[in-house]
DNA sequence: CGGCATCCGGGAAGATACTG
DNA sequence: CAGTATCTTCCCGGATGCCG
């Protein structure tokens, strides 16, 4: 074997599916585009901003590297996402969504909370920090938090996020760099599963606390009313 | 070979995908409802009112009996859709979508909206009736429709749909038996493609009935102002 | 360690033929 | 018409290993 770097000649680098629909309609070319299994989980974990390639493997829990590489192709060939390097502080590749890739939020948000009705969904399983935030974007009702400014910071898998409540209205996202969430009026620190529970869930907070599975700093009351502004749709009664 | 009945047996019929994600995220759940193949264009077929297997078979070419038969199942157990038999006249199997089941056309147009933006998408493929009026639905722009009241008529693959316009608003359906648009101010015949071809494609009415791609009655003008009320997207530009 | 390529086993999808 | 049976193909998932 020669040292000759003849590898990216045969790599013939195809994306998207091999079997097609041959389908005019939107819906059918959607599934080709992140119809294959975990395309559409690969994007949600990239809603929130870059992550690296190791960052996606321990997010998604199931998914092997052989599969990770080749969505990772496809949906960079069909322009939903780009690979880009970080300048030199830390040399690594990130995967970034496109804004168009972005605009998928709509309908991942929109199966999420059609999902979220079936009898068959379980929301004790485990979750990953950037579903969570987005399950707060999903289920947030600006009736309950009209009146409620307040800042909450959330640490999850070692990543720092922010909800900003302000005149009935919610920003939620994930810190740059991974700090500066230290003016918020509640601190909450602990897996995705503990903080989905105690939000969605209705776990009481002091309970979660004495379990150690939650940390809580600041203001209890700001917490507690934090916690009623996401209320879950209801489960569908299976005629049966 | 015995002619023993011993299939019903062995049948174990389970419902779903056998890989999980296990994942408490709506948006993944909602994948494990629908997210395997032809799974969702199942349920897009059957938005406008029940369809039979055969149906299905003749508006989802590509689909095979054997998968159709799997996905029924599997939609059926989770209560997307239930079977149905009717009334002696026509004593035919139906299959038709659940009142949740229905509820998922928001997030199947909200789809369709984001795809249509991909520059890989290729609006001149064939098309289903259903995704025809589907696609109107989508697309409506209640702006271009103000002062618009008229009722459009359309016949396509042998079954009748009809656009209601008033007031800026639009209501797009499938006739029951089949027939009954006999009163509407423009109808229109042809296949789904030619009806696309015309409203979205913006190919001139005259050079389609001239081509006997479609069969055009009524008043010409509401024709031609109905064809400019549901505007596609921009396509995306990709950074290349 | 991150980002792949490769090989392998199991299972889902596709095509065809056949049955009540 | 409404599926079932069978065979083939190919995708998915896991393991291993290469290379910077």
């Amino acid at each position: 074997m020669s040292t000759m770097k003849l590898g990216k000649i045969t790599k013939q680098s195809d994306a998207g599916p091999r079997r097609r629909y041959d389908d005019a309609c939107g819906t059918a070319h959607a599934l080709e585009l992140v119809g294959e299994r975990w395309a559409l989980l690969i994007v949600r974990e990239l809603m929130l901003g870059p992550k690296r390639f190791s960052d996606l493997r321990a997010d998604l829990p199931g998914l092997s590297a052989n599969v990770l590489t080749q969505r990772l192709e496809g949906l960079e060939a069909t322009g939903i996402l780009t690979r880009r390097r970080l300048p030199p502080p830390a040399p690594a590749q990130v995967y970034e969504l496109t804004p168009w890739g972005l605009e998928a939020e709509t309908f991942v948000k929109s199966m999420g909370r059609w999902a979220a009705r079936s009898p068959g969904h379980d929301p004790t399983m485990q979750i990953s920090a950037t579903s969570t935030i987005l399950s707060f974007r999903t289920m947030f009702n600006p009736e309950r938090a009209k009146g409620f400014d307040a800042t909450i910071g959330l640490r999850m898998d070692d990543q720092a996020f922010f909800a900003l409540f302000k005149d009935g209205t919610m920003i939620a996202e994930r810190t740059p760099g991974g700090g500066d969430i230290d003016g918020a009026d509640v601190i909450l620190t602990g897996s995705p599963r503990a903080v989905a529970g105690f939000v969605h869930g209705g776990q009481p907070l002091d309970a979660m606390v004495a379990a150690g599975a939650l940390l809580f700093e600041g203001d209890r009351a700001v917490a507690e009313r934090f916690a009623t502004l996401f209320p879950l749709p209801d489960k569908v009664t299976l005629p049966a």
